[in-house]
DNA sequence: ACCTTCGTTGACAGCGCTGTCAACTACCAT
DNA sequence: ATGGTAGTTGACAGCGCTGTCAACGAAGGT
């Protein structure tokens, strides 16, 4: 293993003590302007990166931001991880990567986790986000924690998009196309999205005069086969959606695949819209219409986030807790308008 | 943050020193098998997780797993990271990402990365792999380091399939289902399986007595757009194959998108047969065939060899080096076969 | 009985860094 | 000059663990 320069090194040919280079590491004030030049030449020259190891046993923090997941998406997983990882490199953080286990109650091994790792912060990813037991224990253990792309339970604070106004937009587009009966397919109940999304889609049908039918309403797991089996009960009785609006695309892609099946052109005889806009979306014949949730930069965002609340703790403390908790982060999100809704042919 | 027993507190509750402590955790000889049992049992009580940093710093190692990636489909990439954590949690190691930079020469960033977290061995994914100056440079620097899904550059061990007998295998179910006019889209120069998939496609041809024409073998990027583009060039023709076996599925997708564009149907007019087996292969119309690496185990198996490989040197240092680094180990692939080549309707 | 050897255990230093606290330097007001 | 204050710096302890080495007792050979 190639050797790397220590602090001493640094402080060496820096001629100050490892303290000051200390400092200047770590940004504290009362630095002169001189000495930090000094500092900054001799890490520099020395290609200078302090230990993780060694920072996190002194200061009694990792500098390792936890990041936990569930069921996710793989295209959701790498990107959001792309996004934290861009803000972690900056900051040199390094991240901790936690998959909930498949046993019943994951709340204790995610714990446990928590606990052996001690990553200063930690992101949280739907379902996780939305699970009032594990939020619960979270805050009673004190981590620091941020949630993407979820309201969550309303406890600590979020990065997402507007999924209803998202939803809503979708639907909108399909009324605007001339599609008049169309169905939903709602996603789990354990992902609060899933409710946000149902509403997005039932205001825009309210807007329009439209009624939503009950039997063109079907429950899904987000996943392709349950997007296969609602898809088979609205289309196969006599009254047919002439649109299904799936809640996100894997399910879309079992709607597009049954269609296929039974011999129905999509979009002529069947418009399908998707969310999320996996790669799925792009590949398929013809492109999926769906919405597009800037994931990378929401992982970034939230990151920062996260960083900004366990770093000012140390300074404030007790000062305005509640008030950071419930803020949450809005992003802009994306109609992707493909072949799938009528729309143009790629 | 909730609190963590320390190895002092293990000590005083099994009335031992904390060096014994520290030797049952490292599983180290020379320990009483009573006072063992005595040590494991106050771990368990105060739930006891050694600290990272601690040992790092102390051992000089980092207990960390380095995983270097690029540009790999997002499946792959979350299933290796499935099969190194599951390794990894076992023996308490980290995982440390790392993606590389989009810049020009990335190798300097690389080692950047691995001097700067200095992690205790590194898993390389294709194409980085392949990239003989980033191989030189990490046997250069002494770090210790295995390649996964890639048979390299001959240098260091690997833990993969048999790509070449994998294309064999699926050119042959091909041959076997009566296609004879066989296109194939080879993967990127940088990727050695390109090479190898390639291989075993010719030799599954040349048994069977057919011929590889040269149009209708075409260079790809691994990525949906360039099987697009060499399906458009080998279907616009007015000799055209009955079937196409692209060397991995983004590519296959691209060939299927064609075929449907131009009113062909698949499998009847045209077979098409892709490799990994991403979730795509099975969400598309008709189910695509391909051929399946169990990615997870891949990423488990070389990471326990890679502990193996940087644990042992610490005991045998000089001995036979050079007899591991040869090394590679073959799992077992798994062909695939669903409605795209003709196979059962999914 | 004695010395050796080996298995078992603990005392202690120190990994690279940060927190604490004290020292030292301006610089201003008295 | 004298004291006070704020800015700047370094000495030093210690974070939780491992490596080294020495101490001790038990087993075996003479």
């Amino acid at each position: 293993m190639a050797a790397a320069a220590t602090i001493n090194d640094v402080a060496k040919m820096a001629g100050v003590s490892i303290k000051t280079v200390s400092r200047v590491v770590n940004r504290e004030p009362n630095v002169r302007e001189k000495t930090r030049d000094l500092v900054l030449h001799a890490i520099q020259q020395l290609n200078y990166k302090p230990s993780l190891a060694a920072r996190g046993l002194a200061g009694g923090r990792s500098f390792l931001i936890g990041m936990m997941y569930d069921n996710a998406s793989d295209s959701f997983l790498v990107d959001l991880q792309r996004g934290i990882l861009r803000a972690c490199r900056e900051r040199h953080y390094g991240l901790a990567l936690c998959p909930a286990s498949r046993a019943k109650d994951h709340t204790a091994d995610l714990m446990e986790w928590v606990i052996s790792t001690q990553p200063d912060g930690i992101i949280l990813t739907p379902p996780l986000s939305d699970d009032q037991s594990l939020v619960d224990r979270l805050i009673e253990a004190k981590v620091t924690f941020i949630s993407v792309s979820s309201t969550g339970t309303g406890l600590g604070p979020s990065v997402l998009i507007d999924e209803e106004d998202a939803a809503r937009a979708m639907a909108q587009h399909l009324i605007e196309a001339g599609y008049r009966d169309i169905g939903f397919i709602r996603g789990p109940a354990d992902h609060a999205c899933s409710e946000l999304r149902y509403r997005g889609f039932e205001a825009a049908m309210k807007a329009a005069g439209l009624s939503v039918r009950s039997d063109w309403v079907k429950a899904g797991e987000f996943d392709f086969d349950s997007g296969v089996t609602a898809a088979e009960q609205m289309l196969s009785g006599p009254n047919r959606p002439t649109a299904i609006f799936a809640s996100n695309d894997d399910m879309a892609a079992g709607v597009i695949n049954v269609a296929y099946r039974m011999g129905l052109n999509v979009p002529r005889d069947l418009a399908v819209a998707g969310f999320d806009d996996t790669p799925l979306a792009q590949h398929f014949w013809p492109g999926l219409s769906t919405v597009k949730q800037p994931i990378i930069q929401i992982g970034q965002q939230a990151t920062e986030y996260l960083m900004g609340l366990f770093e000012g703790q140390a300074g404030a403390e007790s000062s305005d807790k509640k008030s950071t908790r419930e803020q949450s982060m809005l992003l802009p999100y994306e109609l992707v308008l493909r072949g799938s809704t009528g729309a143009q042919s790629q």
